[in-house]
DNA sequence: GTTAAGTCCATACC
DNA sequence: ACAGGTATGGACTTAAC
């Protein structure tokens, strides 16, 4: 029986049977129905031939790679058949053989067995079957189809795989991608409170599940009169309840804020070793860990998302927030906080305590499913751009989006896929050590009034396609006509535009159209498109040079990062030219005093420059400043880069660099720092900037400061063991590691400098930990922490606070 | 034992 | 290991006396 319905594509799984490579697709039709697909796609991969094999000698290759078969333990595989074709490989066209197999699983061991001095390269045997099949069937995650498929409920075909829990189980015939807008998930959020946080250590407290109109706390800890509590015997009982609610609640994405990390292996490692079945996959299954840096937890055919993951690679970077955490991300992106809860052991919480406990883990859920609404927008249209599953998408590094959205769209080109480089080949792409990077323009401290500032848009991806730099353009020596950049040795590039370029060409043009029409239209999702556009766009320079790249090609890194000097180099000598003066420039910007000429004037300037730039390249007005201020660095009189802050005409105040944006300063001292700032660039002198300064000072010596504006921050990178050199946070990690509080890579550690008898000792010795008695160090505050944030702020206006500092020593209280 | 240079480390900018 | 290089500056470590 044949059935026709609009589908979307959720989940995407493969799966042997006789040998033979399918995959199932669960997704939901348009009436909500959750609908399973049994489908499969030809496996092959290339032969690539020298140029000038015949084509006699082409066909004698191509029957003797048909003969060939492996026996492996698990089945026979064998070539099933070959076909010619003229394909691309970097750019250039070759004749290749292209290899039909059994099973994609083998594709390696069949490779090995085609050894042939015609052979110029085999490729695509690397990339995984659910690529392929995106590939071949274009049949695109989170895209609406009209499907055609035939009945499949609960049969013995394909080993019984449509066994599962769906409305609807089709084997697919035929597929046509319809226009149906957007896709509105099911979602269900949890969260879990545990008496220890490590893994494999104590017990479940509770789960909490939230959902569009579902809220619920499973627990079999205290007694609740709360309507969303639900009380079971045991754990055991617990996680049986925690996937059935699942289970009925039927989501299509299952969201966790780290549950990759902790959430979800933790309830696995305690369902097995209570012997529970934590049969949460549509198919009963138990999710699957695959450990790597971080544990990534899958679930059968629904969709572990872990809105953490997503956050650090996608969003972090434009985030203001100091820490991932999910009180600190709510707040930013959302505008709501956890509840505040303090942790106790779980034997110490009585009624009332547990009621708190219970709303506490409830409201994580709560901010878990809005955070996942908040995002969604991204995550769609980066999956629908990059057309690799949600799933993946939502975990990808940078580069492989970067990469899976290459190769996804190398078919334009009829190219043939570069390989994954192997651990050697990584290895020596390291040794090759690194390479010179961004002109940064030496500044002269002082505050300077009416600034402008200019900057190219997306230099570095402009660059590469203006110059056509990339792996397929890269020549091995010179010639003709080509592009030649010095990056210590001189290297070429063909002027033949390569995919490369072309691709990241097109990137770059659909990013400018959706930025104008999120402009006309401000809704999340235009925004979200223009946003993975840009994203893209802005990491494709970093994927030239990362070692792990597919098309990593150092030498056309390094060249982008030369010619974005000479570009940004020649620009400031034409502003100079034109009787301007620049003060700062920092890769791809540049700031210079407007003086005495008109707005009309430095935008008439823009404008040629822009006549002028190569290719791609484009100068923008990033705006004007009412003023700026640079300092000078803390050892030698020089202006500081990276190291300035403005005040805009829009009265806003920008700092970039300061120690008031860095984290691993405590509070006061940054609060002051950024104070004095303001201070300065609001009145244009340092008068009340200095008042401030005393005040402050004068509280530090009289013990009026709360410690927790004195609280350092410093993140632990790794574990303690792997330390050199003890600073004070190691110091205190190892403090806090031995008092039993869980402290780790990655633990953002908190201490405070106290008084200590031993004046000689360290500063790491003097650290103690939040809680820890101890009055704070008056000294430690003022001459490290204090002095050092605005000591070279005031020396732009010749004072000296050391002055301040030590004078006071020698007359006591007096002038504070 | 003290001090200056060197190293490690975290965090920022773009 | 999971985009790149450039830069500041604190605190510890080490070398030199």
């Amino acid at each position: 029986m044949q059935s026709n319905i609009k589908f979307i594509p959720i989940d995407y799984e493969n799966f042997d049977y006789e040998g033979m490579n399918y995959i199932r697709i669960i997704g939901r039709s348009e009436d909500k129905k959750r609908v399973c697909l049994i489908d499969g796609c030809d496996v092959y991969f290339w032969v690539i031939l020298n140029k000038g094999v015949s084509d006699k000698k082409i066909k004698e290759l191509s029957d003797k790679i048909n003969k060939i078969s492996v026996v492996g333990k698990q089945r026979e595989s064998k070539v099933l058949k070959t076909e010619i074709h003229n394909k691309n490989f970097l750019g250039k066209e070759y004749k290749v053989i292209k290899v039909f197999i059994s099973n994609y699983k083998d594709s390696k061991d069949i490779v090995d067995k085609i050894k042939f001095k015609e052979v110029f390269k085999i490729r695509e045997y690397d990339l995984n079957y659910i690529t392929k099949y995106i590939i071949e069937k274009k049949f695109k995650p989170l895209k609406w189809y009209e499907i055609k498929g035939d009945l499949l409920n609960n049969s013995n075909e394909y080993g019984g795989v449509d066994r599962i829990d769906v409305d609807l189980c089709l084997e697919l015939k035929g597929i046509k991608e319809i226009d149906k807008g957007e896709f509105k998930p099911k979602v269900l959020a949890f969260d879990i409170e545990t008496d220890k946080f490590e893994i494999g250590k104590g017990e479940i407290l509770m789960i909490s599940l939230y959902g569009e109109n579902f809220r619920k706390v499973i627990t079999w800890k205290g007694n609740s009169n709360q309507d969303f509590v639900e009380k079971v015997k045991d754990e055991e009982e617990l996680i049986e309840r925690f996937v059935s609610y699942v289970k009925k609640y039927n989501p299509d994405i299952l969201t966790g804020y780290f549950s990759d990390g902790f959430d979800l292996p933790y309830i696995k490692a305690r369902a097995d070793k209570l012997k529970v079945e934590l049969n949460l996959g549509l198919d009963d299954s138990s999710p699957i860990f695959r450990k790597g840096a971080l544990m990534t937890g899958k679930i059968s055919g629904l969709v572990h998302l872990d809105i953490f993951r997503f956050i650090k690679i996608v969003y972090s970077q434009y985030m203001q927030s100091e820490t991932l955490s999910l009180d600190d991300v709510a707040e930013e992106l959302i505008g709501e906080r956890k509840q505040v809860w303090d942790f106790i052991s779980s034997d110490k919480i009585d009624n009332k305590k547990w009621e708190e406990f219970f709303s506490y883990n409830l409201r994580d859920s709560e901010l878990c499913y809005k955070l996942f609404e908040k995002i969604w927008p991204d995550v769609f249209e980066f999956t629908k751009i990059i057309e690799e599953p949600l799933f993946e998408v939502s975990r990808y590094s940078m580069s492989n989006l970067v990469e899976n959205y290459i190769i996804h769209n190398l078919e334009k080109y009829n190219e043939i896929a570069e390989k994954k480089p192997l651990n050697d080949a990584i290895k020596l792409r390291k040794e090759e050590g690194k390479y010179e990077g961004a002109f940064v323009f030496q500044p002269v401290a002082g505050l300077y009034e009416n600034l402008v500032f200019f900057d190219f848009t997306s230099m570095y991806g402009s660059v590469i396609v203006s110059f056509n730099l990339s792996k397929e353009s890269y020549l091995e020596k010179k010639e003709i006509n080509a592009v030649e950049v010095d990056v210590g040795r001189k290297v070429y590039f063909s002027k033949n535009i390569g995919f490369f370029s072309k691709m990241l060409n097109d990137i770059i043009e659909k990013r400018k159209e959706y930025k104008k029409e999120y402009n006309e239209n401000k809704i999340p999702i235009l925004k979200a498109r223009s946003n993975a556009f840009k994203l893209l766009a802005n990491s494709s320079y970093g994927y030239l040079g990362f070692f792990g790249a597919r098309y990593y090609c150092r030498e056309a890194a390094a060249s982008t990062a030369a010619l974005a000097r000479i570009e940004i180099k020649k620009t400031i000598s034409d502003i100079e030219k034109n009787g301007y003066k620049v003060v700062y420039g920092d890769t791809d910007s540049i700031a210079f005093l407007q003086g005495k000429k008109t707005k009309k004037e430095v935008n008439d300037m823009l404008k040629e420059i822009n006549d002028n730039l190569p290719g791609i390249m484009k100068l923008d007005l990033e705006g004007f400043f009412i003023r700026g201020i640079w300092v000078t660095k803390r050892t030698g009189d020089f202006g500081a880069k990276k190291k300035y802050a403005l005040l805009g005409e829009d009265e806003k105040i920008k700092i970039k660099g300061f120690e008031t944006v860095r984290r691993d300063w405590c509070d006061l001292a940054r609060k002051t720092q950024s104070k004095i700032l303001e201070f300065i660039l609001r009145d244009g002198n340092e008068k009340k900037a200095l008042e401030y300064l005393k005040k402050i000072v004068n509280n530090i010596k009289k013990r009026e400061i709360e410690i927790k504006e004195l609280v350092i921050r410093t993140q632990l990178k790794k574990s303690i063991e792997g330390y050199k050199s003890i600073s004070p946070h190691v110091a205190v990690a190892e403090k806090m590691r031995k008092q039993g509080i869980p402290v780790g890579a990655g633990s953002l550690i908190e201490y405070y400098i106290a008084e200590s008898n031993d004046k000689k000792s360290l500063i790491r010795d003097k650290a103690k930990i939040l809680g820890e008695k101890g009055l704070y160090n008056i000294e430690y505050y003022l001459k490290n922490q204090i002095l050092p944030a605005v000591e070279n702020i005031l020396e732009v206006f010749k004072i000296d606070v050391n002055e301040l500092f030590d004078g006071e020593k020698q007359k006591g209280l007096g002038e504070f």
